[in-house]
Parts: structure tokens; sequence; C-alpha cells
DNA sequence: GCCGTTTTCGGCCCGACTGTTTTCAGTCG
């Protein structure tokens, strides 16, 4: 039993109890959800505690731990099995049409005996839905034409970071050239860099909202505009993402952008907090609370640091609002020292034209880097076992001939003769150990072999991480973030082994793969295991993917001491040196 | 369903937009 086994049932859990209740907002709901946060921002695997341990943490009590070891124990849940009785998976999609909420469908069930998309296409057609208290030709052409894209805009369909930061960072550009805007920021899940969104929330400060709402329902991306408001328009885009755009004045920009990050259980929790030092948190600021209860005195809204410290706590990177711990550490002043771009002195996975799939020259790429103010590269193009992409040995000589010649032109940085080593189906490597000792420092990476078994897959990690000429291990995975899985397996034991022959593991930049992803990070800051953070470019224009690396760091409360390529130039080289055999 | 130096019972975050309403319910974030 995995512990993502134990957080979908409880994700399940809370989604079928929502149609029961008929509310998203029940409180069993939300402890289900609790549950499930306190399990996130726990090391252990919930399969190995005990009902008594479970119910010690915040968020879970008897009832649900006692549901989570019947699921570990027995592999299912009374409770649950009743539900999906209740709520067939045909009712469940049915669920997920925009605009049609629990007490819709339940009304449509019990007066029309809907049980499927297919009836309920059918109660439209003969105009049934219409009859209903509440509903009108209106409500049934929205649920019509949502029916219709189903497919392409559901409430739960889940767009791939990739895809939809370029996208907000376009629309953030075009609706700060509106006159009247002062700031924009995008916000949501993909400010706290979350791997996938399901919408893209931008946040306007401006001092004539209407100039704004106008501007985004006229913009080349809104294909279909939900709804329009004075501060809010939502609309699709043609891929079928949904934009939600909130304008607001510019003083209230920071209570507005915290809002708006979120995460809900992240800004409940700062409510809560509100609430108990006696005053108010909305979107429009932190305000005091009157004897009578009515709403008094401005504390703080301009900027999201003024409300944190007003609540008398630390300010919470916008990766860390997960509700997962950060909100009680930012209290109590022990959140830790996140690594930033700006303490990065090193790219140790970069590719040249080296490799088949390298599109800058070794001179173009090393020159990027130095404007980076970089003070150690390692150059890792492909080794020979990825037969496309790798190179040979002599070839691997000649680059190194070309590094060290290069290197004298940058007395400021020293450039590594490194190579991104491929893990073969069984963990063997390219070349041989004596040639593979030549080199400076070596990543090794996963890139064929996808479909082996969790055993296989971990133990053949676990025979590169025991290789003594393996400084790291690269894209822990291989996914490609929404479009391929990855492979499975056991994060702990791979954990122990980085841990154990003190191999670093990479945090890799490019925005499809974002791997090792943020909640693996955070188990392996948990277990003292050192990070490196990369680019893994392989053009002169991919050096900004450090940055993405970063968030997902901080996403995982990576500390800047725990990150390899923060530390000064002889510190990181005695750590690479310090295992490789000496040729 | 969870929680507690005011509580073992009575609370539990807050607001925009829409449609079908004459003051509010449902949905969503």
């Amino acid at each position: 039993m995995e512990r993502r086994d134990v957080l979908a049932m409880l994700s399940e859990l809370a989604s079928l109890t929502t149609l029961e209740e008929e509310s998203p907002q029940s409180f069993k709901v939300r402890a289900y959800e609790n549950a499930r946060q306190a399990l996130e921002g726990d090391a252990r695997n919930p399969a190995d505690l005990s009902a008594t341990e479970l119910a010690k943490l915040k968020g879970i009590g008897k009832s649900t731990a006692s549901k989570i070891r019947e699921f570990v124990d027995t592999g299912s849940v009374a409770k649950l099995d009743t539900l999906r009785a209740t709520y067939p998976p045909s009712v469940v999609e049915l669920s997920r049409i925009p605009g049609l909420g629990p007490k819709t469908l339940k009304l449509i069930r019990s007066e029309l005996g809907v049980e499927d998309v297919e009836s309920l296409k059918a109660a439209i057609d003969s105009e049934k839905l219409r009859t209903l208290p509440g509903l009108g030709a209106t409500s049934e052409a929205k649920i019509s034409k949502a029916i219709d894209r189903l497919g392409l805009a559901g409430k739960d369909r889940r767009t791939p970071i990739a895809d939809a930061l370029p996208l907000a960072e376009r629309l953030v550009d075009d609706l700060r050239r509106v006159d009247t805007v002062v700031d924009v920021a995008f916000c949501g899940s993909l400010r706290r860099f979350s791997e996938t969104v399901g919408d893209i929330d931008i946040t306007v400060a401006a001092t004539d909202g209407s100039l704004v709402m106008e501007a985004v329902r006229n913009h080349i991306e809104a294909n279909d505009i939900l709804l329009s408001g004075d501060t809010k328009t939502s609309f699709l885009t043609a891929a079928g993402l949904q934009v939600d755009v909130r304008v607001v004045a510019p003083a209230e920009f920071g209570a507005a952008t915290m809002y708006f990050t979120g995460s809900k259980a992240h800004n409940i929790a700062l409510r809560q907090r509100a609430i108990d030092r006696t005053s108010i948190l909305n979107e429009y600021g932190l305000f005091e609370i009157g004897e009578d209860g009515e709403t008094g005195a401005l504390l703080a809204s301009a900027s999201e640091a003024e409300i944190y410290e007003a609540l008398d706590m630390a300010f919470v990177p916008p990766p860390m609002r997960e509700a997962t711990g950060e909100v009680d550490a930012a209290a109590a002043d022990e959140l830790p020292e996140l690594v930033e771009v700006s303490h990065i002195r090193g790219d140790l996975h970069y590719h040249t034209d080296r490799s088949g799939d390298g599109r800058s020259t070794l001179a173009e790429m090393v020159a990027e880097a130095a404007s980076k103010g970089y003070e150690y590269l390692a150059i890792t193009d492909h080794g020979e076992d990825l037969a496309i992409n790798g190179s040979n040995r002599e070839e691997m000589l000649e680059h190194r001939e070309a590094i060290r010649a290069l290197d004298v032109d940058y007395p400021d940085m020293t450039l590594l003769y490194g190579c991104e080593l491929n893990i073969g189906p069984k963990g063997g490597l390219d070349y041989d150990a004596e040639f593979r000792a030549l080199f400076d420092y070596t990543v090794a990476s996963v890139h064929s072999h996808f479909d082996q078994s969790q055993d296989e897959q971990t133990a053949r990690l676990v025979a590169a991480i025991a290789d003594p000429t393996v400084n790291s291990i690269g894209h822990l995975t291989g996914r490609y973030i929404g479009r391929r899985p990855g492979i499975e397996i056991d994060v702990d034991i791979v954990l122990e082994a980085l841990f154990t022959f003190d191999v670093a593991l990479e945090i890799n930049g490019a925005l499809q793969r974002l791997d090792a992803a943020s909640s693996v990070v955070r188990r392996a800051v948990d277990r003292g295991v050192k990070l490196v953070i990369n680019t893994d470019s392989h053009h002169t224009s991919e050096l900004g993917r450090m940055e993405y690396g970063v968030l997902t760091a901080q996403r995982g409360w990576a500390p800047r001491d725990q990150v390899v390529n923060t530390w000064p130039h002889d510190e990181f080289m005695e750590w690479a040196n310090h295992r490789r055999p000496q040729p």
C-alpha cells in the first residue's frame, strides 16, 4: 500500500461525500480534505501508522483514522463502498459538468431519473429540465453547452504547467498595457508552481475596472466568455483552459493576490488566524473587528508582506502555501531558509551540440553560463549508450580537450568535463568504470525502459547510485507532466540509497519535467538527501529554467544549504570529488 | 468529521456572478 493510494482514497471519499452532503462546504468533506492534507504534510507512509498515531495528526480524528486503517488492512472502506453504490461512475461524471452542482444533480436524479450523461441529454432535448424549480430555459441551455464541451473543460481537467505558464505570462503582459492598470500578477496554483493547473487566475490592480473587463472579453485568447461582471471575467481558451481575471483597486492588490494565490486550505488557516486575533481577512484586506462584530479599521492590504506581518507571522513564499505545516511554521518563525535563484552558483546538467539533441555550441553555451555569473559549470553531454544522442570515447576525449582549452578563457568559472550517463535497464552505465573516472562530474539518468516493474526500476536506480563515478541522479522518473507518467519507483528505498552513497538528487527545471517532483523533494529534504537544481539546457535560451527548478525546490521546502550548487566553489568541488576513484 | 486555557458541544472562511428570484439559492473559486 502506497501513500498515494491512501491519499486517492481520501480524495474520493471527499468528492463522493460532497454529493452526499450536497455541499463542497460540508464539514465532513472539509474533514476528509484536511485529513488528506495532514498526511501530505507528514513524511511517513500512512500505511505504516497505527490508528492512534494517525489520530494524533492535526486534522485526523478517530473516525478518519479507523477508515485509513481499514483501507490499509483490507484494501477497501465500507463507507466508501456504500457511497460508490449510491454514486456510480456515470453519476460522478455528471458532477463534473461545470454549472451542475450537487443540489441540481440530486434534483434531476430524483425528479427526472437522470443517471448518466445520455439521460441528461434526453431530458434537455425534451425540455424537462426547465420544468424543475430553480431551473429555466437559460439553465437548460447552459448545461447543454457544458455537456458538449465536457471532454474539453470538465471540472477536474488539469493542464500541464508547461502549457499554462507561457499563456499566463502572455496574458499578464497584455493586461499590463491596458489603460489605468497599475499591476498584474498570475495567482492560483500556477503561482504556487503546481505541476498541473485547473485554471489560470489573474489579478489586476487598476483604477478603472471596466476597461480591464472589456480588454479581457476582447482578448484574442478569450474563445468563450463564461461570465463577466464588474470585477470578474472568466473565459475558456480555444484549448479549453479556463482563465479567471479579477480586477481590484491598487490599494487592495496584496490582499487580492494573496487571496487568489491560495491555496484554499492556506487561506482558511490564515482567516482562522485572523479571527483568533479579532480581525477578519478577505480579498480586500485584513480588518479589525469591532465590539459589535462590524468590520472596523483596515490593518493591511497593499502587499502580501504587510498582511503576513500584521498577522504576526513570517512571509510564506507562494510555493509553500499548501497548508502542509507552513502556517504554524511561519507563526513560530521556523520556516526554513529556502533556496533562491540568487543563491545558485552553477549549473550541473548542461548540454552542447556534442549531444545529438543539443542545439548550441560549447562556446555559446559556456558564454551564456558565464553571463549568469556562475562559478562552476558541468558540461554533461550524453554518454555513448544513448545511441542517437551520445558520444563515443574518442569524441568524448576530444570534447574534454575543447572544454579544457575553453576553461582558460574563463578565470572566474570552472568548467567541468562531465557526462549525462544513461542508466540501463539493469542499472548499467556507459563506457567502463575506468573511463567514467575521467569525468569531473556526472549526472546519471533514465531515458528508456519505462515499463519495468517497480522493483526492477528501484533496483536499477540503486545500482546506478551505488556506482562511485555517479555524482547525481538526473530527472528521477523520466516523466513528461501530463504526457508520460515516468517510471514507478519505491521512493523511500531510492532516497535511502542517495543518502547512504551521498549522491545528489536533481531537480530538473524543464517545465515538462520538474523531476524530482516537489513531493519527492520534500521527502528527500526530510531524509537529509543532498539536492542539485539544474536546467538540463540544450540551447542558450533555456538557462531561465533555473527559476522553475528553484520554485519546485521551494515547493519541497528545500533549504539553501542542502542544495549543492549553492555552495562556494571549493566546498562544492570537495564534495564532487570525494568518492570518485582517482584515475 | 474535527477540535478545545473561555468549549466534550457548538462552532467550523468569505465573496462574486448568475438565474430565477422580489430577497435568495446554487455554483464556483
